[in-house]
RNA sequence: GCGCGGGUGGCGAAAUUGGUAGACGCGUUAGUCUUAGGAACUAAUAGGGUAACCUGUGGAGGUUCAAGUCCUCUCCCGCGCACCA
């Protein structure tokens, strides 16, 4: 109800998702890849109803921010951000224009100064947007239906866009579609140009202002779309290559990209070998781009007869400042053909260009092989043009070209400078959608609204919280909500707050309960609240969370907006739940798939549980590889090794020695900080590995009585069952599990003895065994006494000698 | 396509974070014991070679006295997101 007040709970419309199979509605979260249901694997429906709705998109750029602060895996974190989806950019109005000759201000009710607004995330690229494209479903396209003078294939696209499903519509293969309207256009802010407006379903109504702009020479489905319906495509930022932060003055080349009949290209070999270029050259004074184009062409290649084609691209190319044209040159390459048999060979009318430059015809499939040989930049160069020859798109960053005022700016200078001058702003957009929370199911908690005579939600009042659920009704689910049939809902409704009150027959999702089940834990005798803030400081938040991956878009953040949404109402300590965070991998099928009783490879650990023991299979499934992350097909092979070593421990009273030798008191402390420091950073296959060896050890060589016990202590976590036992065995008092675990003691691990490594320039030659604080020319010495090492030293010299005490000596010879 | 993890023996995996790669366990091989089978115990077990040695952490380069570990490129696998403007 506090949620209810202050507008993060609300009654919203739209389109929701209906799973069938649970007959009731659920989240987006919920939702798997492949458009089924989490929970029952139905596919999911679209329907429109009225919904119950968290505002979680409020707290997007907290939901991010705070990720920061977080001991969490990276890669949760990461998918949280994913999940979330900002990106930044620009809301950027476009006027509407109504352009039918058939409308007259005086007969129609549309507003004659619609701005329509977009949201991209490339404003840097606006001189570029050459038509804008609106969701079917765009609000603005019903509004004008007069205007509009193909209104009956509008209206065909947009139903027949309705009945696609989800699948189809993110099916990004597919051919491009939409409609133009015809009747209006827009304005764009930046140039003033007059361009075509277009609806089209790969425009998302949910997403963004429901309309972009599209600049099909920097984006890959407006360049498609483009292609497809004809619209124009201008280039409003060019890839720079071999960017240098000193550029003197700008020039303009004009190049040609050449081809012949077979599609071979020419390509200018420079005398430095590996240097590739395109022919053409700096534009003279007066010139236009094709008498330049066709002077160079002339000059470097020697042909006479060529057909330039249309513009592929602008490119920056720095030379660096010694070079013989130092500069930024803006080239702009043409697409040109030649008829190699109807003309003579090449053959040059300067000899400096003939000692300086040849050009050499490479046919298609050779060429990237041969740039690939040659000087990176310049090979880049060449490959992005053909490239982009081909159809390809530069959606990356660069600097503004046919930009006006703006063109020789880079992208990112660029973007708020163009944002300010049409008016625009800059903001966030985000792929997370509202919480949906109402189910028709019974099975969870009733949302406590009740709705007045006049059909007004209200929040039932504190004093009849909590609103339980009633218990006369049929709880299989329906589609109806269960609760609608209750006459003991209804009657209390009526009771409270008088006739024709009706109450809310919704319950909440469940991941609303488990939001914040942990704050009730705290405090669960607790009548006046969910819970108190005096427990809340001294409990949360908590330390360390562990549960599975599948939970990362799902609770994990659900109660992270659940928290902040209950901090900005002061009844929460934390603006996080959860410092730390673990992800347990799973075990299992045997066949690699996840257990499931559909695919019949669940394994019921009890049963083994009968054959070997608890203790086994426990500790079995703890050594099998690290706790956290990977996930293990179950895999019995390793078992029978498990139970051996809990017989083995279990045998160690035999090897009970009255004196045992130092080493092994040694070992015991070794391997208490071994298992402690292992339990701490949940690395249990190596605190059991410690154990093991310290057994193989025991059993060789005898241990005290009180080595065993505090032996026993240690293993206690990891076999419980079998530790007390021994505890009892050995006459001790009380349990195993109430004896306080051993502190190892630090100063009884120290060796007086280590052996190390010894290399000869590099190469692993021996071991020597010495004093772990010992000289470098003690371990020297020693080292030329070792038959392994002195056998590569003798009669050499020793240039270098490197020493890492206790680690590594290194005999540079 | 974008992002995040990973590639180490026949298998599950270790590696003090740049310092003897493969600890520990499984499996395999040989041996001991046993009427036999199993269990248990002992030894061996990265690959090649009689050996000295050589090669080896997906692949190719690089840095370093020294690389599984750091850098560049590349291939493969898993997970997340994906017509998100």
């Amino acid at each position: 109800t506090e949620f209810f007040k202050n507008d993060i709970a609300y009654r919203g419309k739209g389109v929701v998702n209906w799973c069938p199979g649970c007959n009731t509605v659920i989240a987006n979260e919920q939702v798997l890849a492949d458009g089924t249901c989490e929970r029952s694997g139905d596919t999911i429906e679209k329907r429109e109803m009225p919904q119950w709705m968290l505002r979680i998109t409020k707290y997007a750029d907290r939901l991010i921010d705070d990720l920061d602060t977080l001991d969490w895996p990276e890669h949760i974190k990461e998918a949280q951000r994913q999940w979330i989806g900002r990106s930044r950019g620009a809301m950027i109005d476009f006027k509407i224009n109504i352009t039918n000759a058939n409308d007259s201000a005086e007969s129609s009710t549309v507003n004659r100064t619609t701005l329509m607004t977009v949201f991209t995330t490339r404003p840097d690229t606006l001189y570029g947007a050459t038509y804008l494209v609106l969701a079917p479903e765009h609000p603005l396209v019903a509004q004008y239906e007069a205007q509009i003078s193909n209104w009956t294939e509008v209206a065909a696209y947009i139903a027949e866009t309705k009945q696609k499903d989800d699948q189809d519509r993110l099916d990004n293969t597919k051919e491009k579609t939409g409609v133009k309207l015809e009747g209006i256009t827009a304005t764009n802010p930046a140039s003033g140009e007059e361009i075509p407006v277009y609806i089209s379903d790969y425009v998302l109504a949910s997403y963004g202002t429901g309309a972009i702009m599209a600049v099909p020479a920097h984006d890959e489905r407006d360049y498609a779309f483009a292609k497809k319906f004809g619209a124009e495509i201008r280039q409003a930022v060019a890839a720079i290559f071999n960017e240098s932060k000193n550029i003197g003055k700008e020039r303009v080349g004009i190049y040609g990209l050449i081809q012949n009949d077979k599609g071979d290209y020419l390509i200018q070999h420079l005398k430095k070998p590996g240097y590739f270029w395109l022919p053409g050259g700096g534009i003279d004074d007066g010139e236009t781009e094709f008498e330049c184009l066709e002077r160079e062409l002339l000059e470097e290649t020697g042909y006479d007869k060529f057909v330039i084609g249309e513009k592929i691209t602008e490119v920056f190319y720095d030379y660096p400042a010694q070079a013989k044209y130092d500069g930024r040159n803006r080239a702009i390459i043409y697409r040109v053909t030649v008829d190699e048999g109807s003309q003579s060979p090449i053959s040059y009318t300067e000899k400096e260009i003939a000692d300086d430059m040849q050009t050499k015809w490479v046919p298609t499939d050779q060429i990237k092989k041969l740039l690939d040989t040659g000087e990176p930049t310049r090979s880049a160069f060449i490959n992005f043009v053909i490239d982009i020859a081909n159809g390809s798109i530069f959606s990356s960053n660069g600097y503004l070209v046919q930009s006006e005022e703006f063109s020789g700016l880079n992208s990112e200078d660029a973007k708020e400078k163009i944002v300010e001058k049409v008016g625009g702003r800059m903001t966030s957009t985000y792929r997370l959608r509202d919480w949906s929370i109402g189910r028709q199911r019974y099975w969870g908690v009733p949302i406590p609204i009740v709705y007045d005579p006049d059909g007004k939600a209200h929040p039932v009042p504190k004093e009849h919280l909590p609103w339980l659920l009633p218990e006369d009704v049929d709880f299989r689910p329906t589609g109806e909500a269960p609760l609608a049939k209750s006459e003991a809902l209804k009657k209390r409704a009526e009771e409270i707050f008088g006739a024709g009150w009706t109450p809310e027959v919704e319950t909440m999702d469940t991941f609303v309960d488990s939001s914040w089940y942990f704050l009730r834990y705290l405090d669960n005798s607790n009548e006046e609240g969910p819970t108190s803030l005096k427990k809340q400081a001294e409990w949360m938040p908590i330390d360390i969370y562990f549960g599975g991956a599948e939970h990362t878009t799902m609770h994990l953040l659900y109660s992270r907006f659940w928290q902040k949404a209950l901090l900005d109402l002061n009844l929460v300590t934390e603006s996080e739940p959860y410092k730390r965070r673990i992800n347990r991998g799973l075990i299992l099928g045997p066949d690699g798939n996840k257990m499931s009783k559909s695919k019949g490879n669940v394994i019921d650990p009890d049963e083994h549980v009968k054959t070997v023991g608890a203790d086994t299979v426990k500790m079995y499934l703890a050594f099998m590889g690290p706790y956290e992350g990977a996930n293990y097909p179950f895999d019995l092979g390793g078992i029978a090794g498990v139970r051996r070593f809990l017989e083995r421990v279990y045998g160690l009273s035999d090897h009970i020695v009255d004196e045992e030798p130092a080493e092994m008191t040694k070992l015991l402390h070794k391997t208490m900080i071994k298992v402690r420091s292992d339990i701490e950073t949940f690395k249990f296959n190596t605190a059991i590995s410690a154990m093991m060896i310290f057994v193989n050890q025991a059993e060789k060589n005898g241990l005290s009585r009180d080595t065993y016990l505090a032996f026993v202590k240690t293993l206690a976590p990891f076999a419980p069952h079998l530790m007390e036992e021994i505890w009892h065995d050995l006459r001790e008092e009380g349990s195993v599990h109430e004896a306080s675990y051993p502190i190892p003691n630090p100063q009884l691990c120290e060796d007086e003895v280590v052996t190390i490594g010894v290399q000869i320039n590099g190469k692993m030659r021996g071991s020597i065994t010495l004093a772990p604080d010992a000289t470098e020319a003690e371990a020297v010495d020693m080292a030329l006494l070792n038959v392994d090492v002195a056998r590569y030293a003798e009669h050499i010299t020793l240039k270098k000698v490197i020493y890492v005490p206790g680690r590594i000596l290194n005999l540079i010879v």
